[in-house]
DNA sequence: TGCCTTAATTTCCAACGGAAATGTAAAGTC
DNA sequence: GACTTTACATTTCCGTTGGAAATTAAGGCA
């Protein structure tokens, strides 16, 4: 019922192409290091199982050889649902291997009790499920729930929570037994990194970072092909890096956390302070700011700079091939784009600077499809 | 001659027992996840080679069975010389299989010059091939050049080395005509985290950061047995982390940098602005602390609150297990020792607190073993 | 049609490591 | 003191894995 079981050679093809679509299977075996009869040897049984399928032909015709035939991952050949908690909603998905999103649904939480929240997945879990249920791939191979704060994916426990208050929350068994589909549970951002690591703008590199702007400040970071947990639980923490200056608290207390400067909460509440209109909201800050008044725009620049330096903080102590700036600040990042750059070229030291800036606008379907991610990692990726 | 070509399981056995000491052989297949059988076939060639060795019983009695043999690396089966280079000197040491230090010895140089520094490196190299030249192991196994700046272990360059204002030199290939010894090069801290990793403070830690303060601050990471490079190399800058509010300026151009206040350097400066005397030492300096002038004290708990915040960075990023604080500024840990911790526990972000912070001293002489240690993991960890 | 080239498969085989039986060396027991 | 128990260590046997190399496949080209 899934790759575990097959020899690291086969796992190690299926993944390859997971990352790179479909390849000859003289390619895969150029980059995977296998001899070209371990390739023949470990496709065939994955083939056999429905897991990848030819697919054809090159299109760029090559001079001379026979003609390669290409093979790629069959992504009908399981399916997920992954979810997503906010402190007042459910974001599911139901998605295929690859983490394609197949459907999606929310459904509003009107209780954080935990046996609430639980019932409302299995509710919501079971509609998807009733969405697509045609095909070979009657049964939902694996359900990943994704919520911020403090996940531990070995054990299942939601150790802390601050938007639902929860603690120790045995959250991976409990929805497990209300909708008798093996689960896995992560942190939110993590499972948005793991999406990005295998199918998005993180496939292939060596290292990278997910920096997400929104109500928080938070960060994935993948290093060497695995997204790092700390040795805490607590790692990715850009929004609490102290380099914001000591204008302005957090709300855990210290000054100068960046979330206290960039977060869409901080930046309504300072452009209120700037333009004296108490009832402000982002939108007309955003508009004010698009229409050129000073002290609103000040109020972004100054955002983008305290980004800025806490990407250039991610550049200077990891070094990551690429950060992905993304979250739904993003909707206005043309605003602190330029500022964000300047200050990150200015303070990332050396060849750090070359790291790559790009923004991707990640709504909070993505999110879920990380929860997905998450699933099918423990079909494709066993036992690390 | 190395650990190459011997099968996984053996590399894995004498790997275990580098970090954790002798051990009995069913310990090692309880640590490893081998089987016994597979644990007595590896270590069997290792024994006849002379990499290992039984060294005799547990002295903990234990009620029953069949005492257990203990089994421990055999330090002496190879020795490795470690160099560091300064801007103005030469450290060397000659280190066994554990990296430890059979004798050490410095040279100064007089010039930066490529060609005269690959010369005395070669002469450094002699002198402590001769100093202890008995017994079986003749030959130097490997040479370990290390130096600060932007390193490429794989290729051998020094891309860019600030201190001797070099680009782009073929180092290891220099100095490997020069000496005949097999010579790798690594950047100055990450050979000394590569030492901590396997043979100091971090053995056997999941993650852990080694941070360095002196004349620069730099760090090095270890993420999951693994020191982190940076996809450009650059990685560990805490020195350049922007934490530092904007009254001083860096060397870099920017303000902010934790080195502009935490360095030697900087500290100096900032006290002979505090006393008025231009011509203060850090030693006076420090004394003066000591004796209690404010002012002084004040520069150095500044020093103590942004260092600080680059450790509670660290943590906050990384969630390391442990972070290790060596340097020159160690001899005066005591001064800020107070203010760094506080300063962490208040800015490491929830679990990130947890985080062991713990002072060692490392000289030079440590740092040059760092090199050893580097070139040491050529036999015992290939080809990663 | 034969030849060349590259892809894919097949065959054969060495090695790696697990399972389990066997051997070994102590303490405990009556 | 013989016997049992216990845990360590070794040996034997065997299934699996993946590489090497020979073989087959499928196209272009002269």
């Amino acid at each position: 019922m899934s790759l575990t079981g097959q020899p690291p050679a086969a796992v190690l093809v299926f993944q390859t192409l997971l990352q790179h679509g479909p390849l000859s299977r003289a390619e895969i075996g150029r980059r995977t290091g296998l001899s070209p009869g371990a390739v023949t040897k470990s496709a065939t049984p994955l083939i056999a199982d429905g897991w990848i399928t030819e697919v054809g032909r090159p299109t760029a015709e090559r001079a001379n050889g026979r003609p390669a035939t290409l093979v790629a991952v069959r992504a009908a050949r399981a399916r997920f649902v992954g979810v997503k908690i906010t402190g007042d909603e459910l974001i599911g998905v139901l998605a295929d291997l690859t983490a394609r999103p197949l459907a999606s649904r929310r459904a509003a939480l009107d209780s954080r009790d935990v046996g609430t929240v639980v019932l409302a997945i299995a509710r919501l879990v079971q509609q998807l499920r009733d969405t697509a249920d045609v095909g070979e791939a009657d049964a939902i191979h694996g359900l990943g729930v994704t919520i911020s704060g403090d996940v531990d994916g070995q054990t299942g426990h939601v150790q802390y929570s601050p938007f639902l208050n929860w603690r120790r929350v045995p959250l991976a068994q409990l929805v497990e037994s209300a909708t008798a589909i093996p689960t896995v549970i992560e942190n939110d951002v993590r499972a948005l990194t793991v999406a990005e690591q295998w199918f998005g703008a993180g496939a292939g590199l060596s290292s990278f970072a997910l920096v997400t702007v929104g109500a928080g400040i938070g960060a994935g970071l993948s290093v060497g092909g695995r997204v790092i947990s700390g040795a805490h639980g607590v790692a990715g923490e850009v929004g609490h890096l102290p380099v914001g200056g000591t204008e302005r608290t957090c709300t855990c207390g210290n000054t100068g956390c960046v979330e206290a400067v960039a977060s869409t909460h901080a930046i309504t509440e300072q452009a209120r302070q700037a333009t004296g209109d108490a009832e402000l909201t982002m939108e007309e800050a955003v508009r004010l700011a698009h229409a050129g008044d000073p002290a609103v725009r000040g109020v972004f620049t100054h955002a983008g700079h305290t980004l800025g330096l806490a990407l250039a903080s991610v550049a200077n102590l990891i070094g990551p091939e690429r950060i992905i700036i993304s979250g739904e600040g993003v909707a206005s990042y043309d605003l602190f784009a330029d500022q964000i750059r300047q200050t990150f070229a200015d303070h990332a030291f050396g060849a750090a600077a070359d790291c790559d800036l790009v923004v991707r606008s990640l709504p909070f379907e993505e999110w879920a499809r990380g929860g997905a991610a998450v699933a099918a990692q423990r079909v494709f990726a066993p036992a690390k």
